[in-house]
DNA sequence: CCGATTGGTCTGGTGAATGAACCTTCGTCT
DNA sequence: AGACGAAGGTTCATTCACCAGACCAATCGG
């Protein structure tokens, strides 16, 4: 976000947190990258995003320390971009907030549904298993598959197709794994 | 938010809630309402936001179905804005994404701390008690402090002023009470 | 009648997002 | 060698949202 480039008098931990995550496309970054989506084409086509804003954009993530760049391959030197601790902490806002937009401003329902790793059982409202208890559940031990009850049409890029098959998060997705 | 106006294309609730809550000022205004913000100037002051914004974004979240308008006085007709239970239901994800914001993006801690009312113990990181145990503790139940270990100045408006002294959530602030 | 309060709208200027075209480095195919 | 394509950007003109500040309208107290 920045506003006024930044929201530098905001007493608020809130407004740090949104300087960071808050502008346009960041957050859908950030969801793609725990989805497993790693490579600059893949963001691109999976978002639709102008070149020139995923390129600023995954440098900002970069730069705070959200995301890191990690080669993959040396020949043309190529890396991927991946979700760092801090990152990784950003998984419970993430999913209460795509909760909140699945109840309350999804016509056709969820698109994607989260479950525990281990048992199969559905995340609550808070991210955790119902089944085993404890807290929230943590990205790595989460999977993620389509929702069968959705209605509606669905995107046709590769990432796209390649979330349709029930997929751990952070796992690279397939279009990358073929590197 | 919005991009492109609005991310129309992408098949996920995380897209659509961003629609809701995802501009530049959308959130804090939000967060303000939790802390008991409820009239147009009150915003204005507390977050320096353009006049012409403040509306702009009050009147979406109103069209959203996050905020109400209500009537406050009749006499010139007057009214704050008031979270709808759905608006309500944003205080988990903003309470997780401030927690993030206050242990990655915030020099000096973060500026306030959150408790439960009834028994005066902080909230872990889900925003739930860890005393009294149970899930998150509703918004209602809540009551916010300054965080004496904060290093770095304050804002001076009327509204941060009255932040001052403990507060629980929703309840309005000092400033529109004098209504 | 004068001014203050509240909650806006209007306007002109600036910076950021957008989409399309272009560039560079390498690998592969023929 | 030359052509082509993939991957990851950069550059550019246009559009659009944000910004600050001025202005407006209804009502009340003095």
């Amino acid at each position: 976000m920045a506003l006024g480039t930044d929201y530098e008098l905001q007493d608020c931990a809130l407004a740090r947190a949104l300087e960071v995550v808050g502008e346009r496309w960041s957050l859908l970054i950030v969801r793609d990258a725990f989805y497993g989506v790693q490579r600059f084409n893949d963001f691109l086509a999976h978002l639709g995003i102008p070149r020139a804003v995923l390129t600023a954009r995954l440098n900002a993530l970069v730069a705070a320390g959200v995301l890191r760049k990690e080669p993959y391959q040396q020949a043309p030197l190529r890396h991927g971009y991946l979700l760092t601790d801090v990152g990784l902490e950003l998984w419970g806002p993430l999913y209460q907030l795509s909760r909140w937009g699945g109840r309350h401003a999804t016509p056709g329902g969820p698109h994607h549904l989260f479950a525990h790793l281990a048992c199969g059982t559905d995340l609550d409202l808070i991210g955790a298993c119902p089944a085993c208890g404890g807290g929230p559940v943590p990205p790595a031990e989460v999977t993620m598959r389509p929702n069968p009850a959705h209605t509606g049409g669905r995107r046709e890029d590769p990432v796209s197709r390649a979330l349709v098959r029930p997929h751990p998060l952070l796992e690279p997705i397939a279009s990358a794994a073929a590197a």
